[in-house]
DNA sequence: ATTACTAGGTTCCGAGTAA
DNA sequence: TTTACTCGGAACCTAGTAA
């Protein structure tokens, strides 16, 4: 079967569940995919001949089946999609120095009390910086879970909200439950993240700047 | 994007495993899709163009990653076939009388010892046949875990092998762990099948010929 | 009403080649 | 070496229509 007519394959798994009939007909077909009826019945008959569909005229149109080689494609293209869906995520990063501003924030009362009932621990008064690959943090986070931390205003200033996911962090020296903190008012710019943790990560990883750790 | 251009961006979230970025060239990939250059440069900026991808031409080819609308639009590919194959498929069938061969089989010793060591019971000495689609039975079965009971010779005769497929049966009036039958030598076509239970299935069911059940 | 053939029009592909 | 343009030819799609 031709790679391209895979959309039709697609198609006649959703109608018929991968193990119903389904009774039909091509200009109907046609209609839904937006395409013509004689190109419906050459597609038929072309991933039928490959195998693919069991397929029958009748009177009042046809009666389509998902083959074994039809469901054992799809299934291969279900492993592959799941092997890469589900393998494990991982964002690469290297030690970089703060601007102290992370110490700042950590040490508001507000945030803290936040952190803990979304992490279960208060964080160290003290942010990790990683310097990372902005494109490989977006697709790392969309993986995770994201937990939103409110701002909020002091008499002297406001404070921005945060959004916040929990993660591993490890390096050869440790693993620890941290939390990656992205500020919606990023003073960093997408190729920075921050990260937090019950412990001082410096002194727990043994990390000096530009030493590599594994965010997971 | 166009539906048929699904297996480029497919090829593409293998190389990059969905997040890290690629550096290759039309013409390396021309030859791993077994198509031209000149239709891969064009079909990377189509996909590209749909924001699929994100796409740089450097000195030495193009670098390429996914976009997170790429993801997006493969995690609901995946979400899809996860739904086919994971969704409780189930197989309808009418009862009917069998020919009393069944419960000739289910009283030879060799059998019932099989039986016991798989299932974990003796069967009740005879099968409940019931009438199904051929072709449904095929998609259920390919779900279901097979165990294979072995032939042999008594001095009388031989008896063949049996594939056994452990299965739930259901109707209105109660559910049991039973066990769908297929003979090496089928004496029935592919549209009957037989199950064997530790209890005599009319019985627990309370079903006559043409009643409808349930296999899970 | 169907499916599916033929014919012609459109789209798509790839060889050549520019940048 | 690249990417990607032009353009001729191949592949593909749809209108018309037979069965």
């Amino acid at each position: 079967m031709n790679q391209k007519d895979l959309y039709i394959l697609l198609y006649l798994a959703q109608k018929t569940q991968l193990q119903q009939s389904f009774k039909t007909s091509t200009s109907l077909i046609a209609a839904e995919l937006g395409i013509s009826q004689q190109t419906v019945s050459r597609k038929l008959l072309d991933v039928a001949s490959a195998g693919m569909i069991q397929r029958r005229v009748t009177l009042s149109g046809v009666e389509i089946r998902m083959s074994p080689e039809g469901r054992k494609h799809l299934f291969s293209l279900y492993g592959d999609l799941k092997h890469l869906f589900t393998a494990k995520q991982e964002l690469i990063g290297a030690v970089t120095s703060g601007l102290g501003e992370g110490r700042f924030y950590m040490k508001q009362p507000l945030y803290k009390k936040q952190f803990q009932s979304i992490l279960g621990y208060v964080p160290f008064a003290g942010t990790l910086n990683l310097i990372v690959d902005r494109f490989a943090v977006d697709a790392f986070l969309a993986t995770k879970k994201m937990q939103y931390i409110n701002g909020f205003v002091t008499k002297k200033r406001s404070f921005g909200g945060l959004r916040c996911y929990p993660i591993l962090i490890h390096n050869t020296n440790n693993t620890i439950n941290a939390a990656l903190i992205i500020p919606d008012r990023n003073i960093h710019g997408h190729d920075t993240v921050e990260l937090i943790a019950a412990e001082c990560l410096r002194t727990v990883l043994q990390v000096k700047n530009n030493d590599e750790v594994v965010v997971q």
